[in-house]
DNA sequence: GTCTGGAATGTAAACGTTTACATGCCGACG
DNA sequence: CGTCGGCATGTAAACGTTTACATTCCAGAC
């Protein structure tokens, strides 16, 4: 049912090689036998097997990525990025989320054999043993945002722990000394290393370190929300929260606003990542601008590089800066947007 | 270099078939040599080449998705759902992005030719003939958005008209009789049924139809900040403004902030597609409601039912009800945002 | 002990390409 | 006219699997 370059070959009264060479446009061959070939190949409708084409170059033109979930801007931006870099090059991709859980990242991971020639792992777990036993050895992949314990691959971060300090020394700036803060999901990188920054200025500035200042939070929206509402119960009241994400600011800034409270005057709020949405909230979102796309951009041409060279040299880690975007969330004079 | 089936068999003192056998579960190999197999490819680091296998199974268990941009939410929520549904069946997602143009799309198209088992397109282009000439005859495709002349494959859009129309009556039974409307892409067919609609209750209504009263625009937030400051200067101003997506609206709104304008005091703004920013913007925005991970949720299921039957059954398209979500941006009394 | 049959395993062809090598052709040069 | 060389094209092996078919093995029936 499938037309093959065998077809094309007998009803151009030519051999399949040459049909392939004219597909590959290298080689000498006459203009006259290649319009002939072409024509054909249009006639019929033919386009060349990608299966079986890479199973004898060994090149699939395809990038892998691995994502934890789909969900949220960040994935998207990250995904954009990738894709513009990765389409300069002529290349595919093929996207997959796996849960963190083991077993399907694990699989996921095996059913890419043979399929891409590169991998793109966003894996935030601490825990990313697991994921590294399965991959074939020598096979080139980037790691973006893991723990950089996790050696021996290419990796790319972001500033974390800088920039959670920025964002906690800035509301220190403003003179707020109960600063809560509203974790990220258990056992995830970034969320620890935020942490930590929030942490290491908290004690650098001689502030309230009472555990319940630190709420349990998972990144999302709904988390956000049911952290602020456990926030509001303390006496005496924080009053600044900086949420370990947007989402999560997001979630507790709709809380504080069912709750009656006006911010920035009645609590002040940051966030992280400067997602898309967090110009257009009311207020608008103090934040620490994480350039997402610019992750998925160096991810994929640190990728590129070590498909080209032979696989000698060192891994290295990339680390991109973060910064402090301070809009009217936090009670700032704040910028116009 | 590469661990194959050969490397396990030798290893394991079986023959290829036996690996394979193991590697499918199926037919009956005995539970020693099964062990023993295993064992062999675990310590090797063994997975099986996914070319060499669809190349003789041909079958993929990839899923081909075709899509205009990466850009906005919109298209992220349509991943997301095509993503969760093909997961769910074990299938990957092979994603390309394709500028409208001929060249860039037919060529996009060519390379997934054995890579991908179907394919979903969005091809909101008027005219799509140039994708369908170069698809293989016979190929499961689902077209999302496209116009319903392209016949021949199955295809799913969105009630543009009647969501027009609802929004567009929304407005006018506010009482406003000038509503002018910012137009979508040149050439789209979404944007081409939302003007329809939009024309059709200003014509049933009576109201004003001068010409000015529709503006260009590109459902870009650019486009529609343009639009809106062409908008301003217009004597008398409109009251009203339909944005025919939801990215205009916000563009519109922070040309109307910038002009001191309140919305919707000063004037009434209603967007297309409720993506999920329409709820945090300020004022929160009206809008049309598109179940956009239904879209693609219901894309892969219809592609999956082809998949599975013999190709005989006739094309089908599927309209997906839109509903009309009032907010604050248009004056009614609104819910909560 | 021989025969039968079914279960376990092996053999080899096939999938649709690319590509090293072989072949044929033709013009130029001696 | 014979030979050489370069160009255009053909031939066939290889890529790593799956799977129809062949083979082997062993238990049980005779």
């Amino acid at each position: 049912m499938m037309i093959t370059i065998k077809d094309v070959a007998r009803q151009a009264g030519v051999s399949v090689a040459t049909v392939s060479r004219v597909f590959n446009e290298i080689d000498n061959v006459r203009p006259h036998t290649r319009e002939r070939v072409q024509a054909v190949a249009q006639e019929l409708g033919y386009s060349p097997h990608g299966a079986a084409r890479s199973l004898i170059t060994s090149r699939t033109h395809t990038l892998g990525m691995l994502l934890p979930d789909l969900y949220g801007e960040f994935f998207s931006e990250v995904i954009r990025g990738v894709d513009q870099a990765a389409q300069r090059e002529g290349f595919h991709l093929l996207v997959s989320s796996a849960r963190a859980d083991g077993p399907s990242l694990e699989s996921a991971l095996r059913s890419m054999r043979g399929r891409v020639d590169g991998l793109i792992v966003m894996s935030p777990d601490l825990d990313a043993g697991a994921s590294r036993r399965s991959l074939p050895h020598g096979f080139p992949v980037v790691m973006l945002n893991c723990p950089p314990t996790d050696a021996g691959y290419d990796s790319i971060g972001i500033a974390n722990y800088e920039g959670a300090m920025a964002m906690t020394r800035h509301l220190a700036g403003l003179g707020h000394t109960r600063i809560a803060m509203i974790r990220g999901a258990e056992g995830n990188f970034d969320a620890a290393e935020r942490l930590r920054g929030y942490r290491a200025v908290i004690r650098e500035r001689g502030l309230d370190t009472s555990p319940s200042l630190e709420l349990p939070g998972d990144f999302s929206e709904a988390g956000g929300h049911a952290a602020a509402l456990k926030l509001l119960t303390l006496v005496p009241r924080p009053t600044a929260v900086f949420a370990a994400n947007d989402g999560t600011a997001v979630g507790a800034l709709s809380a504080f606003r069912e709750a009656g409270l006006r911010v920035p005057r009645d609590i002040a709020l940051g966030g992280f990542d400067d997602i898309p949405l967090a110009r257009y909230v009311e207020p608008a979102l103090t934040s620490v601008h994480v350039p997402i796309n610019v992750l998925g951009d160096h991810a994929t041409a640190c990728l590129f590089a070590r498909l080209r060279t032979a696989e000698a040299t060192e891994s290295r880690r990339e680390v991109l800066a973060t910064t402090l975007v301070v809009r009217r969330s936090c009670g700032a004079q704040g910028g116009p947007g």
